[in-house]
DNA sequence: CTTAAACTCTATAGTAACTATAGAGTCAAG
DNA sequence: CTTGACTCTATAGTTACTATAGAGTTTAAG
């Protein structure tokens, strides 16, 4: 199948699949006479898994990581736990960082009602002269 | 004061603060007869506001929007009132597709005790083969 | 007065994970 | 045999910076 079959397979944009290529996620693809790429079932099951792994929030470089575990045959598979324990513990940081983020937008919305002019908007004055709540350390 | 000084004061990195500038969310700086920018106490406040802003993860562009409000008199501050909204939306939904995804990591790390080799791991498997619970639909 | 350190300048490239475009070649149907 | 759909490569753009090179400026010490 051609790249067009294969995008259309696993809905992925041809020009993600060439990047990826690139990036060696996908092996080098065989070529046609005409110098089309020519991909096989495998290559649908390699990009699904890659997707999945996207949905995930997993980078390119730990997919890359998980791809070359997963070929190596006999290895124990306690990186793939690291790796997961890892992204789990970032994945919460973030969370934590978005909630306390919101409540301080929530507080500095609550401090503006309509029917203001800007001069007197309170988002815009406690933007001006307050620094967010102690609670509120981002990033 | 020169950069590196205003740099110093606020917090941020000299090349910031002419990334800043290039990008016209700080005016163009009065030069020195060596060519080096000056800068006086509204270029601190200006650049606090930027970070303040940054802080709360609005993005240049809302920045910029922002600014250009502030400095219009009379103006009604609806359209701070509107962007913070938006802004807080895309917060809370990035936070429950956030609470989603950790969700689903753990059931996938749970699937895999340690001493496996990949051959036997839960993780891969799961990622190799099934589509993440229905629930789960990311970004 | 000179020289060295510390600072500043511009311009350019790199980061992550793509997306978009230009310009050219390939292929199948009518 | 031509048209349209597809593919190719190479390059630039996205966001918000960071890092670097190579040059000029300023300040302090000797």
């Amino acid at each position: 199948m051609k790249i067009g079959e294969l995008a259309k397979k696993t809905d992925c944009s041809v020009q993600t699949i060439r990047y990826y290529e690139k990036e060696k996620l996908l092996c080098t693809a065989q070529r046609s006479d005409g110098n089309f790429r020519l991909y096989n079932e495998a290559a649908v099951e390699q990009l699904q898994f890659i997707k999945l792994c996207r949905s995930l929030d997993l980078s390119l470089s730990e997919i890359r990581q998980l791809l070359s575990l997963k070929s190596s045959q006999g290895a124990q598979c306690d990186q793939v736990n690291l790796m997961m324990d890892d992204h789990i513990q970032q994945v919460e940081t973030r969370i934590k960082e978005l909630v306390q983020l919101r409540e301080y937008l929530k507080v500095l919305r609550r401090s503006c009602p309509s029917e203001r002019t800007v001069e007197q908007c309170g988002i815009l004055q406690k933007l001006s002269s307050n620094p967010p709540k102690t609670s509120c350390s981002l990033k």
